[in-house]
DNA sequence: GGGCTATGATTTACGACGCG
DNA sequence: GCGCGTCGTAAATCATAGCC
C-alpha cells in the first residue's frame, strides 16, 4: 500500500479545485418577457449583428455582453439538444 | 408511430432518480479522485456507459456533486469516508 | 396526504483558448 | 492585438421525486 494521501486528508482537498473569480457577477435570471423577447430574435437570427445587439440590450435593459453571452449559451443549448435529437434517434 | 410514440413518451417522463448501482460508481470515482474530480471526455463516456446514462448526465452528476461537496464537506464526510475505504479493500486484493 | 430535502436539469457568467 | 467564436465549468436556481 502507499503512505497515506489522497482521500481522507481531513485538509481541504477543494483547495486545488479551481474557484470562480470574487469579481464575477451572481447569476441574475432573466424576466419571462426577456426571455422571450431573447428567443424570438434567435429564432430571427442564431447570430447577432454589433447593431442588433446593441437594440436588443436596449430594448431589454441587458448589457451588450449579457445579450452577447445569452446567445452563445443559447447555441450551446441548440447543439446540446441537437446532439440528444440525433444520438437517441440512431438506437 | 413508434419512434413518435417513444419521443412523445420521454419528452414527458418524469425525471427518475438514479440507480443505486450508477450512483455508487458516480461517487467511487469522485471519491477517488478527490483531488481533482473531473473525468476527462473519455472517462465520462465510460462512467455514462457503465451507468446506463448520458455524457451530459455525468456531466451534471459531477457538476452538481463537485459544488455541492464544496459547499458542505462535513455532510459529506462519512460518505466519503466509506468510499474511502471501499476502494482500499478493492486496491488490496 | 403534505411538507421538506435531496437530486437531476437548466440558466447566467466567465476563463481559457481558437480563428480571422 | 481585438473581438467574437466554442467549450467546459461554477454557482444559483428551478422542478419535482421520494421520504417521513
Amino acid at each position: 500500500h502507499k503512505e497515506e494521501k489522497p482521500e481522507l486528508d481531513p485538509n481541504n482537498p477543494v483547495a486545488n479545485w479551481i474557484h470562480a473569480r470574487s469579481t464575477r457577477k451572481k447569476r441574475c435570471p432573466y424576466t419571462k418577457y426577456q426571455t422571450l423577447e431573447l428567443e424570438k430574435e434567435f429564432l430571427f437570427n442564431m447570430y447577432l449583428t454589433r447593431d442588433r445587439r446593441y437594440e436588443v440590450a436596449r430594448v431589454l435593459n441587458l448589457t451588450e455582453r449579457q445579450v452577447k453571452i445569452w446567445f452563445q449559451n443559447r447555441r450551446m443549448k441548440m447543439k446540446k439538444m441537437n446532439k440528444e435529437k440525433t444520438d437517441s434517434k440512431e438506437q | 408511430v413508434m419512434i413518435l410514440r417513444s419521443r412523445f413518451l420521454d419528452a414527458r417522463r418524469k425525471r427518475r432518480n438514479f440507480s443505486k448501482q450508477a450512483t455508487e460508481v458516480l461517487n467511487e470515482y469522485f471519491y477517488s479522485h478527490l483531488s481533482n474530480p473531473y473525468p476527462s471526455e473519455e472517462a465520462k463516456e465510460e462512467l455514462a456507459k457503465q451507468c446506463g446514462i448520458t455524457v451530459s448526465q455525468v456531466s451534471n452528476w459531477f457538476g452538481n456533486k463537485r459544488i455541492r461537496y464544496k459547499k458542505n464537506i462535513g455532510k459529506f464526510q462519512e460518505e466519503a469516508n466509506l468510499y474511502a475505504m471501499k476502494t482500499a479493500l478493492g486496491a488490496r486484493q
